[in-house]
RNA sequence: GCCCCGAUAGUUCAAUGGAUAGAACACCAGCCUUCUAAGCUGGCUAUGUAGGUUCGAUUCCUACUCGGGGUACCA
């Protein structure tokens, strides 16, 4: 609801002798008005039923003199105003310029967003997808938001996984070496397989076992023997990640990797042994999180390797040290929430200025329903780039139908709807909560989804390119359509919902605002023509809809979704 | 075992303790000589179980059932 609105609808409860807690909600029916107040507290306080109250508040503000409230009526416990459409039009066409629904709320403070953080050496999964896909739409909601944000990615380069993939590699070192001319996608599943090789021999052979955990060693050490082999796949790896969040249009300020904090994970271990924060247990060092109500975890292992814990402190002082933050939102899946607990809490013990500024953003698992799901354990993942471009086949097929202006690049658009579907997809949904994702579902020719976005900003577009430019300024006709009212109490509502979401930090509350708006879009589209129309009601329907596609396309941008002209 | 999270139409998602629990998909019935039918209009179907707090509970509390995750040298 725009401040303007609300500022005269409170005046109207002041005027009628309400003081405080004026809250506004919206009827559940059109025909019951635009906006109601409820009267539970106020009937409380004066120890009467709320629906008499609301109905002597109702009586009492029928004589207000505001002029945007048409009537006043009590429905049960709420008083309902209905407003007049022609001022709600002047006060929302006045709000809706470049800068709405922008906030300086952010101002002067720093954000670092850690995302993606997929591992060298092994796959981009699914999870990965949708935590890239949600982390930038977090960098956006804040930088919306008036925040500096740093977008970061912390790679694991080192750890038992590097040791299993290190592993598979030389056994099958022969293949390897013919990699080295084939294209990155096939050097890249080679890496896959390799890896999958080297974990399922760890699990079911005990020398392989030991073979591993001594490339573990290596890795540590920066043995020589190992060097070329390592920093060959791991460029392949960072090579592939980097062409996927090129894909996805996303981008990095900073990568962090677990080779560069590892020793001074060690170190900062060892200093907080000795001030007691950390303590020997069975040969290796932990931190006693069951005496802060949460587990106790190995940060330092009985060999004197760190463990992920150890280097997740001396990441945490990097990201102090070079960016200074106000905040930082780590964007990881659910599995690792108890993880992050005890992290969070043994680093305050070293670092106290970073209580209270490190935040695990939940993101829940993205699950493929039913057949489509493949298991882990037989090595046939679905990978989140295998993900992009099956939904990319399926909206290829769907778009061979589509007559498309001559001069569109047809790729392109089909690139950015995949993406649109995609994206949607995942942060329509609560950012913590699990996501079942249906390729067929997800590209449905109707629904709720991405393509319906585009599609209803494709129309907008081809209405407002036949016409030209032309000026619409402060033209009012005599009547306002039902269609058209609604659309304009929706387009009232951005601004609060890009404030509301850098709170929440959850992207699907502009998901589903956006998607209420292209619904309200559409549901006038097909009552109320625009270019059969003449007069005044033409040049405020162009001006209705220059809206629309205004808020549109500034909300998709906030999920990290680009429009299409056509499609 | 212990800890954390979740459970809403057949399916995927909504609902600051408040009005008749909203959408979308699927299914059924309509709507293109008119701005893109990837659309619109209407219909059908839901709060895991048992208690409690409250004027009022999908929402808060307790127990149970089911599912997911974590739980010492993986990340």
């Amino acid at each position: 609801m725009l401040n303007k609105i609300k500022k005269q609808l409170e005046s109207i409860l002041t005027q009628a002798g309400v003081e405080e807690n004026i809250v506004f909600t919206k009827p559940p029916k059109l025909e019951m008005g635009d906006f109601a107040f409820a009267c539970f507290e106020l009937a409380k306080k004066e120890g009467k039923n709320p629906a008499e109250v609301a109905k002597e508040m109702a009586e009492k503000m029928k004589e207000n003199d505001i002029e945007i409230v048409e009537d006043v009526k009590a429905f049960g416990p709420y008083v309902n105003f209905f407003l007049d459409a022609k001022e709600v039009a002047k006060i929302t066409f006045e709000a809706v310029d470049e800068n709405y629904g922008k906030h300086d709320i952010g101002k002067g403070k720093k954000v670092l967003v850690e995302f993606a953080c997929p591992n060298p050496f092994k796959a981009f999964h699914l999870g990965h997808l949708k935590n890239l896909i949600s982390g930038e739409s977090v960098v956006r909601i804040f930088e919306n938001a008036g925040y500096d944000v740093k977008r970061v990615n912390y790679q694991g380069d080192v750890g038992m996984h590097v040791a299993k993939a290190l592993w598979g590699i030389f056994d099958l070192i022969k293949e390897f070496e013919t990699m080295k001319e084939k294209e990155l996608k096939e050097r890249v599943e080679f890496l896959g397989r390799a890896y999958a090789h080297g974990a399922s021999y760890f699990e079911k052979d005990e020398e392989s076992k030991q073979e591993v955990i001594a490339y573990n060693d290596k890795v540590y050490e920066h043995d020589k023997g190992i060097e070329d082999v390592y920093n060959t796949a791991r460029q392949w790896s960072l090579d592939y990640f980097a062409e996927i969040y090129a894909r996805m249009g996303s981008s990095f300020d900073r990568l962090y990797f677990e080779s560069e904090v590892f020793e001074k994970g060690v170190e900062l271990v060892k200093k907080g042994q000795e001030k007691g924060i950390f303590r020997e247990s069975e040969g290796a060092v932990i931190f006693p999180g069951s005496e802060y109500d949460l587990h106790d975890r190995v940060y330092i292992n009985s060999k004197g390797f760190p463990t992920y814990d150890a280097k997740e402190l001396a990441l945490a002082e990097m990201h102090f040290k070079e960016h200074s933050p106000d905040k930082i939102i780590h964007v990881v899946g659910k599995e690792q929430t108890e993880y992050f607990k005890v992290a969070f809490k043994a680093l305050e013990q070293i670092h106290k200025e970073t209580i209270g500024k490190e935040h695990h953003l939940i993101g829940g698992f993205l699950q493929l329903k039913g057949d489509q799901k493949m298991s882990s354990r037989s090595g046939n993942i679905v990978t989140g780039d295998q993900l992009i471009d099956a939904v990319k086949v399926n909206i290829s097929q769907i778009m061979e139908e589509s007559d498309l202006p001559e001069d569109v690049n047809k790729n392109e658009i089909i690139e950015k709807v995949t993406n649109a579907a995609l994206k949607y997809t995942m942060l329509r949904a609560d950012v913590s909560k699990d996501v079942a994702f249906d390729i067929e579902e997800s590209v449905s020719v109707s629904g709720n989804s991405g393509p319906y976005l585009l599609y209803t900003v494709a129309r907008i577009n081809s209405i407002l390119e036949k016409v030209g430019n032309v000026d619409t300024l402060n033209i009012y006709p005599e009547n306002i359509d039902e269609t058209e009212k609604a659309l304009l109490l929706s387009l009232g509502e951005y601004h609060k919902i890009t404030a509301v979401a850098v709170e929440a930090m959850n992207p699907s509350v502009v998901a589903q605002y956006i998607f209420d708006v292209a619904q309200k879009f559409q549901s006038f589209y097909a009552s109320c023509p625009v270019l059969q129309e003449e007069g005044d009601t033409k040049l405020f329907r162009l001006r209705l809809i220059t809206a629309v596609r205004t808020v549109m396309v500034s909300g998709l941008g906030l999920l990290g979704i680009e429009t299409v002209e056509a499609m």
